[in-house]
DNA sequence: TATTGTTATACTCTATAACTATA
DNA sequence: TATAGTTATAGAGTATAACAATA
């Protein structure tokens, strides 16, 4: 054994030469490296920061509400002010008020803001089916369902 | 049609009640989401950011230096000087010198360090596995070899 | 009283640029 | 000159706690 103890795996270490015979936890970390990765190079490519790319993509799907926001992220209202507060200093969101409740603010796409979500959205695509392109089409749609299995299996998300 | 445009994907939104027909780019991210989501919660768990819990598991390989590391974060070496002060401070790992050459630093597990890195490998291997229990073994065995295909398609990863 | 959002403060993580020391 | 690591500075993202306004 000429090596110093790798045999853990569950991160960024060769199980192989290939990762051929990589454990299906380490797997799943690994893949999910991957796919951030991607996400935070697409989202470079569109001089956003990860987060604001995720912003943007959940304001795809109307205006939301900070707390709402802020559930859907999993972080505190407080956290939501601060993202906002450079979104829209960026020009990609805003805030208007909520006719019927004084107190809630409604955040939504600018112009830019959608273009930019719009784009990041479809390279991100492109990415992620890049990513599967080793793949046999059987591979991929069984890998498809599977992942579709999973993720049923963790509840409804939060948005 | 009584939604207001929920029909992007790619991000935290429902695709059907179950997620059965999310298509495999979506499935992608929002498998990754699970999975750092669990990341997370299991470095809370430990008292260690998520950061940190990587830091440690690279180490569990052996030790390292700190541009080493840094290549392997895929971040500068003035990053890894602010994460080893902190994990240093936290008594979790320590820089040494290296006989040879007197500009490197070698960086290495604590005691405790190596308690908290291989708890967390352990619990983190736990919620992984959870993640799959709802699948057939058989396709269990298939979605592993799927990843390995994946992974193994993206080149070697750089530690 | 509960909810919506903000402010103030502190910490972690990161990038950039300039620097020291050694090879 | 090149490499290993540090310092200084700035910004993003987050948590906590205290707060204001409205429901």
């Amino acid at each position: 054994m000429n090596n110093t103890g790798r045999e853990t795996a569950l991160e960024t270490r060769d199980v192989g030469a290939d990762g051929a015979h990589i454990d299906a936890a380490t797997g799943l970390v690994r893949l999910s490296g991957l796919i951030q990765m991607a996400y935070q190079r697409v989202s470079e490519r569109h001089d956003l920061t990860p987060v604001q790319a995720r912003l943007l993509c959940v304001l795809l799907g109307g205006p939301r509400g900070m707390a709402e926001l802020a559930g859907c992220f999993g972080v505190e209202k407080a956290a939501l002010t601060g993202l906002m507060n450079r979104a829209e200093r960026r020009g990609l969101a805003l805030r208007s008020s909520v006719p019927g409740d004084r107190r809630a603010i409604q955040v939504t796409l600018t112009d830019e803001g959608r273009r930019a979500a719009i784009a990041f959205h479809t390279e991100m695509r492109t990415e992620m089916d890049r990513l599967l392109t080793p793949l046999a089409d059987e591979d991929r749609e069984h890998f498809r369902r599977t992942m579709a299995e999973i993720i049923a299996g963790c509840g409804p998300s939060h948005c």
